[in-house]
DNA sequence: AAGTGGTCTAGACCACCGC
DNA sequence: CGGTGGTCTAGACCACTTG
């Protein structure tokens, strides 16, 4: 275990322990790394890593502290469809339901600001059984190529991987009464919900998409962990 | 702009544009610090945040490739109850509704591996309207103080944050046909579907507590967003 | 065996902000 | 103004893994 690791996992002691409490503030970095004989840099280490866990917060001047636990972050991984269908042994299809391009009236909320979009409803299966209903609109003006696309080999999803591989994405989660498009494409169960993800990805500033993906509520749930969670394995 | 931003920003370019598409061998951190005139650790500072974000992979011997993005992660922030109700404007209030003590009966699916548990049900309100029921198992092992305690002022929630300020911690979301006790207890409308968050939280291995908190799907939603959606906000 | 990333050091200077 | 954290440097040595 590397010295940063140690003082790490000393500090959260102290902190969990209440040795520590919230609001109290911690000693200087220089006063840290005498402490445990390391250098300043090496103790700045650990307390970054607790600063992005929102452990303590740093401030210049005044010095860091330890912070009220107000909220906890969790890390949520999305997958991709088929990856997410094809790990779990099943065989994976999409079809292609609808596909238009046009204005502002396929963007009620505004928020492609009048550009030209794209949009599409695809439905993706696995074994050939409704997992996913993706509704989405492309800013043509941002991604030109998505104006031809035909999407008949690669999905919507993993084309635009292609095309801008990493954008800033933002996800709104919700469990929803199913919608018509929902009730007639997804062979819902009888007053079975629907687990709704919203989402927009943008790039330097420029919405790219906006998507609602909407999926049976009886095979589909999402996972998010604190950071520590993995490396802190269940006792037998 | 500091120069570890700059080199960070170049990086991305570099991988979104495709001018290092997935797959692609990185030049060596060496090599890198020489293209930018700065110091090897500068260099290393932007490749580990790009590292953290999904974008790269390191390997020694071998050197740093960019990852085909198979999966994006996003900051699940999740808020206490008292303290999202309170941020809305309205009045937060909770009912304790059943409290025993047990053993495995409490936990048909084991697992506190036979622990002696404390076993609540509790409804959080915003403004007298249900928003939150609460089932909650705590290991009494664990964390002795909770087999007294009352609950009458803290909230379960909140007085586990004194007890152990920052567990690790795992969610699990899904959309659900409400339960009897959802239905007894939070008012809801016809055919509404519950937003179900299933979390455990453990301390340096030992399970802490396990809890399943069901909310109205109408008037609930979470938000996760990827770490430079804030920093890359959207244009007028 | 060698080359890559991983850690640590000792020091310098800077930027912010509370006093 | 002074003291804190924030950034950067130049160098050393280590650990892993691949050829």
């Amino acid at each position: 275990m590397h010295p940063y690791e140690e003082i790490r996992a000393t500090l959260l002691r102290r902190i969990n322990e209440g040795d520590w409490p919230a609001g109290f503030s911690v000693p200087g970095e220089e006063a840290l790394a005498e402490e445990f004989g390391v250098a300043r840099g090496t103790v700045r280490r650990a307390l970054s890593s607790l600063v992005d866990a929102g452990l303590l917060e740093r401030r210049r001047r005044s010095g860091t502290r330890v912070m009220s636990r107000s909220s906890s972050r969790s890390v949520l991984t999305i997958p991709i469809v088929r990856e997410e269908i094809e790990r779990s042994g099943r065989r994976y299809s999409f079809k292609l339901l609808e596909s238009s391009v046009g204005g502002q009236k396929l963007d009620p909320a505004g928020l492609f600001s009048g550009a030209r979009l794209r949009r599409l409803l695809c439905l993706h299966l696995s074994d050939e059984r409704p997992f996913q209903l993706e509704e989405r609109l492309i800013n043509i003006a941002a991604i030109p190529a998505a104006e031809a696309e035909r999407f008949a080999e690669k999905n919507p999803n993993e084309w635009l991987l292609e095309q801008v591989p990493f954008p800033a994405v933002r996800n709104v989660l919700r469990a929803e009464v199913p919608t018509l498009d929902d009730s007639r494409h997804l062979r819902l169960g009888p007053g079975e919900p629907v687990f709704v993800i919203k989402r927009q990805t943008r790039r330097e500033g420029v919405m790219l998409t906006a998507t609602r993906l909407s999926h049976p509520g009886s095979v589909y749930q999402m996972a998010a962990e604190t950071d520590d969670f993995a490396e802190d394995p269940a006792q037998g």
